[in-house]
DNA sequence: TTATTACGTCAGGCTTGTTGACTTTCCAAC
DNA sequence: GTTGGAAAGTCAACAAGCCTGACGTAATAA
């Protein structure tokens, strides 16, 4: 097991084109990655602070989000997005439905399926959530500018993969991006 | 307890200045936090499945890179740098020394600190693990071009709270933002 | 000498994730 | 109308990864 002898440092030509590729040194994607792991943490610390005091975690935030974005999905669709196993999400879901955040009602199609709704309880504590989150991405876009976040969407996107930007798409309104 | 009844939709003017705030609807800033939540995901996906091949987790990762980054750090610089307690980091750093991808020594100028260093057999786990978080950030980058890239380590940066930035900059060599 | 710091460790607890097995309910196809 | 399978819920057991609290040891600093 020998990886990487030969990428050792510097310039990582890493294509065959070689376009404008200069720029991409190692350094420049290690502090890409770096920053991503900063951010992430930073981009997380409000919520979870909320979610503490309630005695909740990440997941049932997760939940609360995906929930309040397409109100009656089912718990199959919400299985999907969060990519979790059923037993995971079951427990969190139910101390939200019995804490009275989540009303799960028996399917209009499909009598099997249960749809998900926020109560105006749940519906609240999303809120209060999303703004923790909202107030630092908007301190974040007016700092950078809309050039800035326009690439830092575009570059969010490109990392994803095929499946993750199909679930990510989905949830758009309104797709600008062919 | 009534949260932001009057926020409720739109165009969130968000400040007193109102200067060109026009891109910055909710949704806006919704499809941000999105981005990241599964941006984040794609990303951490690829080391993810190494590390269970050789029964490691995320954890490990954290310490294996910010030892490599900075060689001979020590246990407290590391708890600090993680955000976790030392009992935390105390079983990931233990198994890692056990399994022989971390050497621990005797730190040179106090004899009570630790000071960390990758083997030959944990740099080349680093170099493996990195690889894959390159890959896909050359990708991603290539993908947008230099002028998207610069505006999302803009706005990621923006993103930190003071004490992250601190830290994300104490690793940086050059540093270019003022 | 004493206080403090750096580190390691034992014990116990929580959340979030996993597998596996089983039941109930219901749709749909034969 | 029976039957196969999908959707959902549940029980049990387990592991990773975090946490707090308490304690011990070694070495530096006052």
């Amino acid at each position: 097991m020998r990886y990487g002898d030969a990428m050792q440092n510097k310039v990582s030509v890493s294509g065959a084109g070689g376009e404008s590729l200069l720029f991409l040194t190692d350094d420049q994607l290690r502090r890409g990655i770096e920053a991503m792991f900063f951010a992430y943490r930073a981009f997380t610390a409000d919520p979870d602070l909320i979610l503490a005091e309630l005695d909740y975690g990440r997941a049932h935030h997760r939940a609360i989000h995906f929930i309040n974005r397409e109100p009656g999905l089912t718990v199959t669709a919400l299985l999907d997005v969060l990519g979790v196993t059923k037993q995971s999400l079951n427990r969190v879901l139910r101390t939200l439905i019995e804490d009275g955040l989540v009303e799960s009602r028996i399917g209009r199609r499909d009598r099997r399926e249960r749809q998900l709704y926020l109560t105006e309880q749940g519906a609240a504590l999303e809120r209060r959530l999303t703004e923790t989150q909202r107030a630092r991405m908007r301190a974040a876009y007016r700092a950078a500018g809309p050039q800035a976040v326009a690439g830092f969407r575009q570059v969010l996107e490109a990392m994803m993969d095929r499946d993750t930007l199909r679930q990510y798409r989905a949830l758009k309104d309104l797709p600008e991006t062919p």
